[in-house]
RNA sequence: UCCCCAGUAGCUCAGUUGGUUAGAGCGGUGGACUGUUAAUCCAUGUGUCGUUGGUUCAACUCCAACCUGGGGAGCCA
């Protein structure tokens, strides 16, 4: 008995006369008055279904195969065979069909055989993967995933995974989830009325992570090349199709590296997955360009084919005060960004990804290496048509000093950063790294608008189901 | 969190300028036909018209609050 899968069949991968077994579900069935049925049958390793031909010979054909309907679950039994009509190389013909599930009444099952909205099926979470669209969304954020790791270890990066529960506030910017196992009915107050985290699972106030670069930059400063790639939390109050709560960061952190090292690197690293991509799904990629964006293809080619624009802040701030156009929001230099400029300067100005170098350093977070000028710290954006800031990232402050400095000016806790300023302390190195959206990346290559369809079960404000 | 829009059949929507019988396509079901493939053709439509409260002789239709979803903004990845 040997198990098959449709990708194997659709590949012929066995040969014509051969007789398999297949589990799968139902996509649809058409039945025909010559003695038999078609059943597609999909098992996800591919984004197409196979056809079946069930012949009425089969005992149970009356009494079960003329009711199959979307999403049966079932086991054939085939010969694998050439088909004799359109739209595939290679059919089943079915000798035995065993029924495993039913669909309990198809007319309220959620996921008809017709189209349906994003918003409909991210109600339905756990049945969505069942659809084109979703199947084709986990494939691709696989072979993503994939493509990530494997771009660095072929650059010799260790991929090191950075504590999720934290006790500090790393950046400094963003709202955290507390971690605790205080009873919340009861908490335990000091005499001043604050929360008495001494009592609670780690003796002192926790979080889950915003960012595992501090943690990362500990190991770069040993193992010289690192990535992490990891889930990671923000309990912002963000509603847009951009942001989720829980979402996953690729962050590479390199020694001896400066901005323009990094920059490189995550040209090279997108290029790369991009490359990946194309070559390893090219049905579902087919299927994005097809049904979802048109551009879906050509988006990837054209960056795989060019090389990335650099533009310095200063000289972007020029750009977008000599573009003519009127903007909401004032452009001055010293003022970060907004939305609809970035959108001008990826979509517009340049028409594919920007990388954004030296932003005004009173903008920028305390770690961010300071420039000679004074002004400006060596920081970096990349932004996607489209989508915005897909990946952020810096040179880091290597020189204890300076970071001390900035750590006081901007008030923050210096005991707090003992371990990071160690760092500096005992051999202290340059180091770069930057963060990398993980769904917005997905996001970018299937062209899925909303970033909480890339994410199996999406997690967002007022929204944590399933 | 702020601004705007929407919430009517399993799904996508139309509609009622307040009035007593609420519609279409898709899906489902039944039939016809067919090596079909988002098949085609015929038949088949009783749904708290998002929730609560208010105005009114009368509300699905007007008003308010709330809830949910979408688009945009802020925050950022």
């Amino acid at each position: 008995m040997t198990f098959a899968v449709v990708k194997d069949i659709l590949a012929g991968k066995h040969a014509v006369g051969d007789t398999i077994v297949l589990r799968g579900w139902v996509r649809t069935r058409r039945d025909s008055k010559a003695g038999f049925s078609f059943i597609n049958l999909h098992d996800g390793s591919c984004f197409d279904a196979v056809q079946a031909v069930v012949p009425n010979s089969l005992s149970n054909y009356q009494n079960e195969v003329l009711k199959l309907t979307t999403s049966c679950s079932v086991s054939i039994t085939a010969t694998v065979t050439e088909s004799q009509g359109k739209g595939q190389e290679f059919e089943l013909l079915a000798s035995e069909l065993e029924v495993l599930g039913w669909v309990e009444d198809p007319e309220t099952y959620p996921m008809a055989p017709k189209r349906h909205t994003m918003e409909y099926l991210r109600e339905y979470a756990h049945l969505r993967p069942r659809t084109n669209v979703t199947g084709a969304v986990t494939r691709v954020r696989h072979t993503l995933a994939q493509a990530i790791h494997r771009f660095f270890h072929e650059e010799n990066f260790f991929w090191v995974s950075t504590p999720i529960i934290t006790t500090s506030d790393a950046e400094g910017a963003g709202e955290l989830f507390h971690v605790s196992t205080l009873d919340m009915t009861n908490i335990p107050r000091n005499e001043d009325g604050s929360v008495d985290y001494k009592q609670d699972f780690f003796g002192k106030e926790a979080f889950l992570t915003v960012s595992g670069q501090l943690n990362a930059e500990a190991y770069a400063c040993a193992l010289s090349k690192v990535y992490t790639f990891g889930p990671t939390f923000r309990a912002e109050n963000s509603n847009t199709s951009r942001h989720l709560a829980e979402f996953w960061m690729v962050e590479p952190e390199v020694a001896f590296a400066d901005l323009d090292g990094v920059a490189k690197l995550a040209e090279d690293m997108l290029k790369y997955v991009f490359k990946a991509v194309l070559a390893e799904r090219p049905d579902d990629m087919a299927f994005f360009a097809e049904r979802i964006d048109k551009e879906a293809i050509t988006r990837l080619e054209h960056v795989i084919n060019n090389d990335f624009v650099h533009m310095d802040y200063t000289d972007a701030i020029d750009i977008l005060l000599k573009s003519g156009k009127e903007f909401k929001y004032p452009v001055a230099w010293g003022v970060d960004l907004q939305s609809e400029h970035e959108r001008y300067l990826a979509e517009e100005h340049v028409g594919a990804p920007v990388i954004l170098k030296n932003y005004p350093r009173d903008i920028k977070a305390f770690y961010m290496r300071q420039n000679e000028d004074g002004k400006t710290v060596a920081a970096m954006d990349v932004l996607a048509p489209g989508i915005g800031e897909i990946i952020g990232g810096s040179a880091r402050e290597e020189r204890l000093d300076l970071l001390d400095k900035r750590i006081d000016e901007m008030g923050l806790p210096k005991e707090e950063y003992g371990w990071y300023r160690d760092l500096r302390r005992y051999g202290t190195v340059p180091h770069a790294g930057f963060g990398l959206g993980f769904e917005r990346l997905v996001s970018y290559v299937t062209g899925m608008s909303n970033i909480r369809d890339v994410i199996p079960f999406p997690r967002a404000p007022h929204s944590a189901d399933f």
